[in-house]
DNA sequence: TTTAAATTAAAAAAGGATTTAAAAAGGTTT
DNA sequence: AAACCTTTTTAAATCCTTTTTTAATTTAAA
């Protein structure tokens, strides 16, 4: 049987194909009589415009798509959860839907990678970005409009929405500082992110402002996996010895430093403190329960896509930024 | 500027469109001089064809749609994440992309909802279905492929592939029953999803099989949220006296549960026993760390995708599913 | 009543590829 | 040199809407 296309429906009703487009889509005024009648053939045919073809002929796919880090590990990524959330919700409700690509350029590109891989989208979602951002070239080569999430490289010509995260792990330091904490490890991220150097900032800042000094031994650069973040630091505390304090790039992270802390028989937080960042859910149930720097994720997400949609719409057109309070919520580990 | 099309590039050539289609897709030979020719001025002049425009010509889009039911809470739900990287790793690899409907049919749904909200797709991944399921339904309607996650309704016409979750809860409660338990408390998810009666079942066959007595007063219905868990559970321990063990749902619900029992002074295990369903990060790190069955939420997700790409081209055409051993990992809470 | 303005509908163009069917070119064989 | 294959290439059809332009009809104003 042939596919039901809006000709059809045109034909039955005996009125052009513009007609019931116009009459469907609200976008021009058509009689009722018309409209009732285009409806009921709708109905009794069971049609259903092809979406591609509205795509092609209306240049707009209702489709952003969110591209994650492949090293962002969604299996043990919480954060990622509560970033997606937000995205969603916002996206939803503005009638956009999400494509999601968690793996995008991988070595097994084609001879012409750049032609086939993609889909057609209307905007970017781009998470925490590399230094020399691979996703985020490809997006701007396309002229496609997007929003960071994370903060992209110097460059005055990004919309982005970021958590202060220099301003937040200037309070950890300073705050286990104050503690009495004078050796405290860094266990960051890995140096291709720029959110690792902009912890690493606020830590150094924190040092300095205290007058105190700090070795660049104290920070490593991990993986953002929980078996990483136990392996490198069960070696970080062979060449640091007597450290009283451990920061985190994430709870993931954090987790597998607990652990190798409790191998080794150094108790949190009497011998030890540990804080991490991202504030996720296992930071509540772990045990200890972890001090963790809540980063807003939800709301970065939720900011994010509203903003996206914004430039997409054109309501914005000057490239803005915004910036997430962060704040530091104190549990057992500390 | 006007856009560089197909045209351009073949005026540009001096060959015809469909050589340069050709030549592009290699789906027929085209000399290898000419070719390169193509190849060069693509790259002059910067070419990227119209995926839009592909998509319609071609009639597949290389996108398949991932719907999760909108109560699967993704900022709690761990699975969620295990069967995401399942379905990604294994799309990726085979060239499809991911679209994600996390609350695809709302209320807000328009005069003419179905017309206009989804995206094309080659098929679909439903995630844990419901009785009745509206996703399902209106993925059929379209005949789109699709495969379940989770089990649907009695039909023997879906493909879907799940989890032995009937033997597991079997498993689990034969387990505590020959521990000695014998007032195991259900906290089950909702009755509208398929899956909370395939695990009812297997805890009835566990006491029937034992020859022993349980009560409908035993088994709860739960929203899957830690704070319902925690909610829920508190009056349910009023209700339910003298209780030894509880079986939840999935590892969030757990959580919640594991809370309710701290504050009631209620120790776990010497006074109560505790086992899950899931077997995700969290189970590991809840101190006291949580028995829970692992249902290879991984395996289902690549399993699931590698099925629905079957399905899609065609290399599959007779309903079929595949069902996941799970085994029950023993830790601390049991 | 005539003319101008406003409504409503239709025809045609545009969007940009893929694919089918047919033609042209090139190579063998007789 | 004719006949017959192959191999390459092309013209035209197809995919199905949206949108622009044009035409026809109605209404309002002069």
């Amino acid at each position: 049987m042939k596919k039901v296309t809006i000709e059809t429906v045109a034909q039955k009703v005996g009125v052009s194909a513009a007609t019931v487009s116009y009459a469907l889509s609200g976008k021009r005024k058509i009689s009722q009589e018309v409209t009732d009648r285009i409806l009921q053939a709708v109905e009794e045919l069971d049609y259903r415009p092809s979406i591609t073809a509205r795509n092609l002929a209306s240049n707009k796919t209702w489709t952003v798509g969110l591209y994650a880090s492949p090293t962002q590990n969604i299996r043990e990524d919480y954060f990622f959860n509560n970033i997606l959330a937000g995205v969603l919700d916002v996206l939803h409700e503005r009638k956009y839907q999400v494509h999601l690509y968690a793996d995008y350029l991988n070595e097994k590109s084609r001879n012409h990678p750049d032609l086939n891989l993609t889909q057609p989208i209307d905007g970017a979602l781009i998470m925490n970005p590399r230094i020399n951002d691979v996703y985020i070239d490809h997006i701007r080569q396309r002229n496609i409009p997007y929003v960071v999430i994370g903060t992209p490289e110097e460059r005055d010509d990004s919309f982005y929405v970021d958590a202060d995260v220099t301003a937040g792990y200037y309070a950890i330091v300073n705050y286990l500082l104050r503690k009495g904490h004078r050796k405290i490890i860094l266990m960051n991220g890995s140096v291709e992110y720029t959110q690792s150097e902009k912890r690493k900032t606020g830590y150094m800042m924190a040092y300095r402002d205290n007058a105190l000094k700090y070795s660049e031994h104290w920070i490593v650069n991990v993986p953002m996996l929980e078996e990483e973040g136990y392996r490198v630091f069960l070696k970080t505390i062979k060449n640091v010895p007597d450290f009283t304090a451990v920061v985190t790039f994430n709870d993931t992270i954090a987790v597998g430093v607990l652990r190798a802390l409790k191998e080794s028989n150094l108790h949190v937080p009497s011998k030890v403190a540990v804080v991490s960042a991202g504030n996720t859910m296992i930071t509540r149930i772990h045990s200890p329960a972890i001090t963790s720097l809540d980063m807003g994720s939800y709301e970065i997400g939720a900011k994010a896509a509203e903003l996206l949609v914004d430039v997409i719409e054109k309501r914005r057109i000057q490239p803005s930024h915004e910036i997430i309070q962060t704040h530091l919520v104190e549990r057992e580990s500390s």
